[in-house]
DNA sequence: AAATATCGTAAACATAGTTTACCGTGGTCG
DNA sequence: CGACCACGGTAAACTATGTTTACGATATTT
């Protein structure tokens, strides 16, 4: 009679009952790459990370913004200046990088990691390389290794503008 | 002297200046995906559906929404009820789908998708069908199909939790 | 030196999601 | 049968996060 959870919060998506045949690339390539990525938040949170939230993966990602400039990691992100900023400000505050003046170029800055955020990105590289590991394992070494030559290869073309 | 853009506002994501040989999957699958979302958004705005935006992507895709109850939408997308009911909220004023009663049940409610919310459907496949082929082209047709049967079999596995 | 472009920042605003709470229906079990 | 409760959907308040608009400081150009 308290009034218990009676509402769906956001869950890992459900996967679509329709045969993977007719899947085109856009699903194929969607619903993985976001079960990663809320896998490694996840991950991430219980390793003792658990002030990140989801849009810091767009700073704790690839190569990492260690010694990058913010403008430079927005248009990474792919997100505006400020908003990298204001992502920026949060994870100074708390505790993961800070900003300092770049040397020799009074309006540039540099981003650095503290102890704490490189402990951070070590960690999201970890659980990277698990779920690789898992991969690895399902699919065979050898067509996982192809899965990752064929994406590489999409990478690299003029096919991602 | 008029005060012009002097803001980046958001773009596409700038490609990282890493080897891609050290790359993990997380990257090689997120890039390409996020980079075909952007672009669908794009080509479907300029072709004459200009009010639909990003997160209305959550109902436009893969399996469509017609026929189906916002629950489950829901649970697809990886967002809570209230969200997806605000989305297709939205999409209703827009006029591209109504909710109706289900037959037969009274609480739940089935989308149905309007004449203009087919074809906004039918022009996403339609696009998506276009990127298909360009990666056709610059993969070679048996690479591209090796590449949907990898990511077919990710799909099948457990790996997706 | 003045004009202008660039990098970073800050505040106002808009958007979109979760949390909290509720209504109505349908099933369950005393 | 009737009380209880689970379930699908909805609404409002709150929160988070992004864009727009605007600006300050530094570098560059003329």
């Amino acid at each position: 009679m308290t009034n218990l959870r009676k509402t769906s919060p956001a869950a890992t998506p459900l996967a679509s009952p329709v045969p993977t045949k007719d899947m085109l690339i856009g699903a194929l390539l969607r619903v993985p790459a976001e079960a990663i990525h809320r896998r490694i938040i996840r991950e991430l949170n219980a390793a003792g990370f658990s002030d990140l939230s989801l849009p810091h993966m767009a700073i704790f990602r690839f190569p990492g913004p260690d010694g990058a400039r913010p403008g430079v990691l927005a248009q990474q992100a792919g997100m505006s200046k400020q908003a990298m900023n204001r992502l920026l400000g949060s994870l100074e505050d708390l505790g993961y990088l800070k900003r300092s003046n770049a040397p020799r170029e009074g309006r540039a800055r540099i981003v650095r990691l503290t102890r704490r955020g490189q402990a951070a990105f070590a960690r999201a590289i970890h659980i990277l390389r698990k779920i690789e590991r898992e991969w690895n394992a399902e699919l065979g070494p050898k067509d996982f290794a192809l899965l990752k030559k064929l994406l590489c290869r999409v990478w690299e073309s003029p096919l991602l503008q």
